[in-house]
DNA sequence: CACATACGATACGGATCCGTTCCGTATCGT
DNA sequence: ACGATACGGAACGGATCCGTATCGTATGTG
């Protein structure tokens, strides 16, 4: 973003450089930390010092403080969006449905809980998690508009509404363990097929 | 539960007996400090004593900590059960959705979202939280049987899928404020008659 | 080489909270 | 009245963390 290096800019150096390495230490620090159950503001910056075998003062040359480094380092965690195929409209739906939590970086799953009330409380992390979710859900409902135009789906539906239904009981699955009769592996294509079907007799 | 006055057990009172002031102050200080948005964790047996204008002693004297006094504190905080009118299976339905995440003390809204990280870390907030939510889906439960049986509702639809599927929206909705172009206020009527109706053309 | 800066480590003063203990006072039963 | 217990308040030692400063050392530029 910043520091685009246009024109002969010299990158003006004098004296030793940061360490590229105690920056990734830092951050994956912070992430093991959050994964292995930490909240948020058990977290110290200390005790990520002390994981990334760094000192603290290196930690201060980076960030401000906490909530800093955090927003940096869930931003880090961001991942891949899904590739939905682009054959069958309810496949890419039971894609993205099973993707909702999910990340290639299997921590994602364990610190998301812990946001919940940071998103509630900071506008920053209520921002950034949007930031996050945008994307996927613009993913999904562009699915669903393949599907209206193919005459697959009712063209009288609210997107809004059929995106919520399709992730709230993935996510309060996933997030809250909600009900342990469900199966997670099952649960994308029970939902799919729920919401394409209804429940209304005739 | 432990204190029966079986046989002539006399309750055996010798000096001053403790205040019930005392114990309704120091719930209610709790619940307020979280509901102003204090976290679980920054939630100190100090800022409680100060707030319900107590000693510290009086506290320790109740609870052996922290987390005993936040289960019980919680635990007062339950509430009452919907009561479906049984009429209209669609109404009941709407009403049950309706007050996910509602209760008569309008603390609990903000509360909630603090505990979604304890209920994945402590079993015993586990338990308490399918302890309060298990009674609200059995309700649920029983409409969507009642539904069947009068033929309003197809009879191979997974119970515990459709219950996820109404829950779902409403709760993301009201804890992660998930996707801001939802109104609260409509999303149950929606979510049910969405979920009533599939979306598949034909 | 000299200089500038970053490094890990350690120590610091200040703050907050823990759980306990002790006050002087208040409120019970006998 | 008396003993027993609870009360609010204050103080305690210990623990943790904050953000800063200061070591001696390492690593870059000119």
């Amino acid at each position: 973003m910043s520091d685009m290096t246009s024109t002969a800019d010299a990158p003006r150096s004098p004296g030793r450089p940061r360490s590229i390495r105690a920056d990734e230490a830092i951050i994956e620090a912070t992430l093991d930390l959050l994964a292995e159950g930490s909240t948020i503001e058990a977290l110290s910056i200390e005790a990520i010092a002390a994981r990334a075998g760094v000192g603290k003062a290196t930690i201060y040359r980076r960030w401000a403080g906490k909530d800093a480094l955090l927003l940096d380092a869930l931003r880090r965690l961001k991942g891949v969006l899904p590739q939905p195929e682009g054959h069958s409209v309810r496949d890419d739906l039971v894609l993205l449905v099973g993707a909702i939590g999910q990340n290639v970086d299997p921590r994602a799953a364990k610190i998301m809980p812990c946001l919940v009330p940071e998103v509630n409380r900071s506008p920053d992390h209520f921002r950034l998690y949007q930031n996050i979710i945008a994307p996927r859900r613009q993913l999904m409902r562009e699915v669903l508009r393949r599907g209206i135009s193919e005459g697959f789906i009712r063209p009288d539906i609210d997107l809004e509404v059929t995106m919520a239904l399709l992730t709230g009981p993935m996510l309060i699955q996933r997030v809250l363990q909600w009900n342990p009769e469900l199966d997670e592996r099952t649960l994308p294509g029970q939902v799919v097929d729920a919401v394409l079907a209804g429940i209304q007799a005739h």
